[in-house]
DNA sequence: CGCTTTTGACCCGCGC
DNA sequence: GCGCGGGTCAAAAGCG
């Protein structure tokens, strides 16, 4: 699957999320990676803070065969060229990654204000005019190159089957782009997180094998705590997983042999099996709250997160 | 009116 | 050097 390869980002590298601890771990899949984004918490990235998740045994009670891996991460590697981290599609159980230390780099002031200096006569205003181009120009190249040796932000990426591009995750978002991607009709979707100290942002995009596939990366490091934040801090409420979408959307079960290529990962384990994303997406709710009053106390039917579809199903059953 | 989205233009890196 | 693709900017339009 082409895009997925994409999602293979340039530069990055893949791990695991473990749901025992919501952090990255040295799964024995990839303990040959060298994870110093281990600090990180999946949770971390997303801007959940640690005691959100820390005390919860939620994810305990999951059934060993539910307790997979709701998400893939994808992290931002430096000095390291896509070739040595997955050549030829294959993610090598031997490659040492090296990551960066890249959280909570300060972010470039993303402000170019234009003076507008005096109005004079035309040639004047011509004049003018051309310096603001060239002064423009030459303050987007200085803001580029700073950009450019600021060290890069970590990214993650998810799938998630889901009918809306946008997947809630409890932060505002700003559109500030939209490109087409090659071999592919659906676009590319580029946000910002709308909080002016906030450096985070989101890419978003439609599986070009599978449209019901919805690719979210992520890059970089909230600043800020969520607005769902407050809503979760609460006892006995655990925190709504930043990944789980909106309602009517699946989180993709990620599993995968670590030999496998991208190719055969996109074919056969994301090739979309509705008992999978059912059993996933159930998982997924189970981990909400662990007293269900608790949902209702905060407004939040589990209803209202599930699919009708999904309900009628686990009704049926 | 303020915020968000749209969209064409621009820049940059990379491969040839 | 050139073309291509990805990423970003910023003016204009849209929206509540």
């Amino acid at each position: 699957m082409e895009s997925y390869k994409d999602i293979k980002m340039e530069d990055h590298s893949m791990y695991f999320i473990d749901n025992n601890n919501f952090g990255v771990t040295n799964h024995s899949l990839i303990s040959d990676y060298n994870i110093n984004t281990s600090s990180l918490g999946f949770m971390e990235l997303l801007g959940f803070h640690q005691d959100f998740y820390s005390s919860a045994s939620v994810f305990n009670e999951l059934p060993k065969e539910e307790n997979y891996c709701p998400a893939v991460c994808v992290s931002e590697e430096e000095e390291v060229k896509p070739s040595s981290v997955a050549a030829e599609n294959q993610i090598s159980s031997t490659t040492t990654v090296a990551t960066g230390n890249v959280l909570n780099t300060p972010s470039t002031p993303n402000c170019s204000s234009i003076s507008s200096e005096g109005h004079g006569d035309a040639d004047g205003e011509v004049e003018n005019h051309e310096q603001q181009n060239t002064k423009t120009k030459q303050q987007l190249k200085a803001k580029k190159t700073v950009s450019q040796k600021k060290q890069k932000e970590p990214r993650f990426a998810f799938m998630t089957k889901s009918e809306v591009d946008f997947l809630e995750d409890g932060y505002r978002w700003r559109k500030y782009g939209q490109k087409a991607v090659k071999n592919s009709p659906f676009p590319r979707n580029y946000y910002r997180c709308t909080n002016a100290t906030c450096n985070v942002k989101k890419r978003v995009e439609r599986c070009f094998s599978d449209p019901s596939i919805v690719v979210t990366t992520y890059e970089g490091k909230h600043t800020h705590p969520s607005p769902m934040n407050t809503m979760m801090s609460r006892p006995n409420c655990y925190p709504i997983n930043p990944l789980l979408p909106s309602p009517g959307a699946f989180t993709l079960p990620m599993q995968f042999n670590i030999n496998q290529s991208f190719n055969d990962l996109t074919s056969s384990n994301l090739a979309i099996n509705n008992q999978l994303d059912h059993a996933a997406f159930v998982a997924q709710g189970r981990r909400f709250c662990s007293n269900s009053e608790m949902l209702g106390d905060q407004g939040i039917d589990f209803q209202d997160l599930m699919p009708s579809a999904v309900l009628k199903h686990e009704y049926n059953r």
